[in-house]
RNA sequence: GGAUGGAUUCCCGAGUGGCCAAAGGGGGCAGACUGUAAAUCUGUUGGCUUCGCCUUCGAAGGUUCGAAUCCUUCUCCAUCCA
């Protein structure tokens, strides 16, 4: 058994500029099973491809990566001198954003003269935008500057259904008015980043057509066209097929298919992007407009934010980071970039922020805690854009008093009000809770006897320990759990 | 429609009458070490008014001094057959 082919591979001249290629390995094992998986390497290491590494792995490590990987610090030395006047294609693949794409040669050309007329597509599952959408986002951005035409599809249709690519249990259906609350909470965020003035830019949602089909009609006008043989082939199916699959969720690549196929009709569409994950649905696109009207269409896919564990990025312990302030805080928000670990910092400053590369190559070279600099300026751009400039200054203040002197103006707050309080006093553990920085009595006694808590800098170590009202001056209180939790107690 | 297996805490997964708030792992949280990183080590991980009490093993009933565990019905899931 040896590597027969390396779909989806980057070759030298692509991959020297990304900080992380993503490598699907196909092994024949008889002559119809194919064995396959996604091995990523860094510059350094190779990760992924699960714990129980085969020989087939370690062979492919000697015979293809190692040989990769000096070819791409060679190539590496070269780039510094040619990077200045790059296309927007060249671009897009020197920040390691594109994953896969259809037909790379027209893709080029078009988005390269500004004649796409792209959509990606948003389902609207919360009421709130994510990282994984700010991505999207900052791709309609740099091809609109480009001239290029962007469409954004809010998936009010197939929220419906609920896509199954990349889950492993089934999607709880959502209610109509969910639905249409989310639709408008989306439109807001976007049109912060995205210009739709005067026709640049549209903003469609595919309930408009969805929703009025005729399920026998659309059996025979576009069902005929999916083979289902090849449907159940798709990565995304493969995964569900030992957890279940129902025939709703099942029918999500037909939908999302024909919404690529109605705009390409009723708008001249001629590209669609979105997440790795979506490859296979994007291509029955393609398909269909083949098939229907014998034209071409092309796909492009951008590469998933993972953490260098392979995780997707932009995920908590308490969910997904937010752009609304509402629901991530500038500061946390700020935060979340300002933690990433070593490894990541220079991916997500290539993908997330509009810094020119010279400057991100030159960061490259930094290393141990010079990439404390790094992580702050990724976390400074990116709350810059999805906040603004004040609020990002403001966190960053925040933060580097915070860490620095244990002191800061811009921090969170919480208000108590004198009913918060019994003779004037409130026990440490009502505080914590009552602050957010625990969930329960019982976590904040947790923290407290860890030694985790501290009031004013000062440590707390009992837990009935109380603060008195009048100890709250002007400037709050700073209760703090844990290293990186902080609260501004103040009096309302 | 039939047969079989299954549903346990944030997740995976042990537990088949009392020693069970439930092994083990993952994840989380706190501490040590650091650079607000990673790795490592230690502790912790249902709630509460914490030497005690209350709620939790898919749902509802039942048996029993006592049920995650036994019985009945129901719901959902998977596999195979049709």
């Amino acid at each position: 058994m040896h590597p027969l082919s390396c779909r989806d591979m980057m070759y030298p001249d692509e991959a020297f500029c990304v900080s992380r290629v993503q490598i699907k390995v196909v092994t024949r094992v008889n002559s119809s099973f194919c064995e396959s998986r996604r091995i990523f390497f860094c510059k350094n290491k190779v990760e992924g491809g699960g714990a129980k590494q085969s020989t087939i792995y370690q062979r492919f490590v000697l015979q293809i990566v190692i040989p990769l990987q000096m070819a791409w610090k060679f190539k590496a030395k070269e780039a510094c001198s040619m990077s200045a006047n790059m296309t927007v294609y060249d671009e897009l693949v020197a920040r390691g954003l594109i994953a896969q794409v259809t037909d790379e040669k027209e893709i080029k050309e078009l988005i390269n003269e500004g004649k796409a007329v792209f959509y990606i597509g948003f389902d609207p599952t919360a009421d709130s935008l994510h990282v994984g959408h700010f991505m999207a986002l900052c791709l309609m951005k740099r091809l609109q500057m480009a001239g290029n035409k962007p469409i954004a599809l809010i998936g009010g249709g197939t929220a419906m259904i609920g896509d199954p690519s990349g889950r492993t249990d089934m999607r709880k259906m959502m209610t109509k008015e969910t639905i249409a609350h989310n639709i408008e909470c989306f439109k807001k965020q976007m049109s912060r980043f995205i210009d739709f003035s005067q026709g640049k830019a549209m903003l469609v949602n595919n309930a408009d057509w969805l929703l009025d089909l005729n399920y026998v009609e659309l059996l025979r006008e576009v069902g005929a066209h999916f083979s289902v043989n090849r449907m159940l082939a798709a990565e995304c199916y493969k995964q569900r097929m030992e957890k279940g699959l129902s025939f709703m969720e099942f029918n999500y690549m037909i939908m999302q298919s024909y919404d690529f196929f109605a705009l390409f009709q009723k708008y001249g569409c001629n590209m669609q992007f979105g997440g790795d994950d979506q490859w296979s649905n994007m291509l029955g696109g393609t398909e269909l407009i083949r098939r229907k009207l014998g034209k071409d269409a092309y796909a492009m896919t951008i590469n998933l934010l993972l953490n260098s564990e392979g995780k997707k990025m932009g995920k908590t312990q308490s969910g997904a980071v937010w752009l609304d302030p509402d629901k991530t805080s500038p500061f946390d928000f700020y935060q979340y970039w300002r933690n990433v670990s070593d490894g990541d910092v220079l991916k997500c400053l290539r993908m997330l922020t509009f810094l020119p590369l010279e400057q991100i190559d030159e960061m490259e070279r930094w290393e141990g805690s010079q990439l404390n600099r790094a992580k702050e300026i990724l976390a400074f751009e990116l709350t810059k854009l999805v906040h603004g400039e004040e609020e990002a200054g403001k966190a960053q203040e925040g933060a580097r008093a915070l860490f620095s002197s244990g002191n800061a103006a811009q921090m969170p707050e919480v208000a108590l009000s004198r009913e918060d309080f019994e003779d004037g006093k409130i026990g440490v553990l009502r505080l914590l809770v009552k602050a957010g920085l625990a969930a329960s009595n019982g976590e904040a006694r947790r923290n407290v006897e860890q030694g985790g808590v501290s009031l004013d800098g000062e440590k707390v170590t009992d837990t009935k320990a109380v603060l008195e009202m009048d100890a709250i001056g002007e400037d709050g209180v700073i209760l703090k759990r844990g290293k990186k939790k902080f609260m501004k107690v103040i009096l309302k």
